[in-house]
RNA sequence: GGAGCCAGAUGGCGAAGCGACCGUAGUUCGCAUCAGGUAUGAGGAAAGUCCGGGCAGCCCAAAUAGCAGAUUUGCUUGGGAAAUCCAAGUGCCCGCGAGGGUGAGGAAAGUGCCACAGAAAAUAUGUUACUGAUUUUUCAGUACAAGUGCAACGGCGGAGUAAAAGCCCACCGCUGAUAUCGUGAGAUAUCAGGCAAGGUAAACCCCGAUUGGCUGCAAGUUUGACUUUGCAAGAAGGUGCUAUUUCCGUUUCCGAUUGGAAAAUUGCAAGAAAAAACGCGUCAGAUAGAUAAUUAUCUUAAUACAGAACUCGGCUUAUACCCGACUUUCUGC
RNA sequence: GGGUGUGUAGCUCAGCUGGUUAGAGCGCUACGUUCACAUCGUAGAGGUCACAAGUUCAAGUCUUGUCACACCUA
């Protein structure tokens, strides 16, 4: 789980990153990018959503957003690749079923370089 | 039926703070709200939402009786706050059996329905028939046999007769009475009747019992920017008193003047966006919603069903490996 | 979290108070019409009535339990 200042948390700040409509896609992950960071002592805000279409058992779900989590945990510990974002939104697709730690993490720094390019 | 894996390392998330008052209880008050340590953190079903409570609001209403209602409930005894609840029994049904199932009052209060077939499906009936007389078609007696159907006013055997029939008899079933046993549902035995009342109430309904109804924590309560409405105070002063712009006058704005427009502010009550708190507590207690990740050892293997959200009691459904107990059937020796 | 409803042919829907054979339109197939296609005409196929138990002589329909889908509620 993430500290409570790294957390998204009202429905304003996810349809507001939505909005901004700056999407990176894997097949596994979808991520949105809200808007780049003015001041930069405000933290980055994380995001993340399971829908039940991915599967209907919470068990499941639930699991996948802890894989996801747990990876955000690290990189936001170890390096600052995120740090220039006001708030993120990972969003599970289809086939991030039965798919263990790594290869959810390989998805993840496979994102993470696509927005980098296509910021620049 | 039980049980739903154990221990270790590193990093992370939730949350438990201290003192006073009171006197063992919490809708109290104050301080702190940083860091470290320590302890602790999903289930037997957390699920389905099928029942019943607690709790909250609204409606009706004053809870006694009657009437109406509840898409209520329906063998007995005991347990339980209650329940489509549990336990032990009774009857019936299913199974070779160990066992399993059971919405188990009333069809003699009334109404409806019973397709096709069949003579007739409910006021029972007389198609094919049987027997006798008459003599070629009628009359009288009968309901045994055939046939239809899920179902046809008892079954089977005998006696009896022109042929037959509970007309009579034995056994079985049915109905009633009595006795004994049992808290009871009922069981057993004896006697009597001489056979009447086809099915369906998970069709309407009738009877007994129980019970205020409806909606559900996204119930509901509080705080609230805002500025709307109402009431009260205030609004230089004067006119006998009163009159908030109403009679004069005052202040501000427009205007050369006449004249026109406006009334600061405060309190109480009502309304109310965003948001927050309460509701919400428990040796789990969140509000984008915690219990995870990596790794080592052991092991044949770490795997089933599955994730708390106001809360409790049941039911139902899903479940890998393992453990315990009692039995039945079949096959072989 | 709480509440409500719906499952019938490939699709959209009927099917009353249980009853004999479950229908309609569109689509599909074949044949005819045309030089050919469309239109039109004729004929035909296609259903475990979501699944499983029960009541009944008889269940798409009544009762109960599962499964899937949709809607309402901040």
């Amino acid at each position: 789980m993430l500290k409570k200042e790294n957390r998204l948390k009202s429905k304003r700040a996810f349809s507001a990153t939505y909005k901004n409509n700056n999407v990176v896609k894997t097949n596994l992950i979808v991520l949105y990018a809200g808007k780049i960071k003015i001041d930069k002592n405000c933290p980055t805000r994380v995001g993340f959503v399971v829908s039940k279409k991915v599967h209907k058992r919470a068990v499941i779900r639930n699991r996948i957003k802890r894989l996801m989590r747990e990876n955000i945990r690290l990189i936001l510990k170890n390096s600052s690749i995120l740090d220039n974002y006001q708030s993120l939104i990972f969003v599970a697709s289809g086939g991030i079923v039965d798919k263990n730690y790594e290869e959810i993490s390989k998805s993840i720094l496979i994102l993470l370089e696509k927005l980098a390019n296509k910021n620049i």
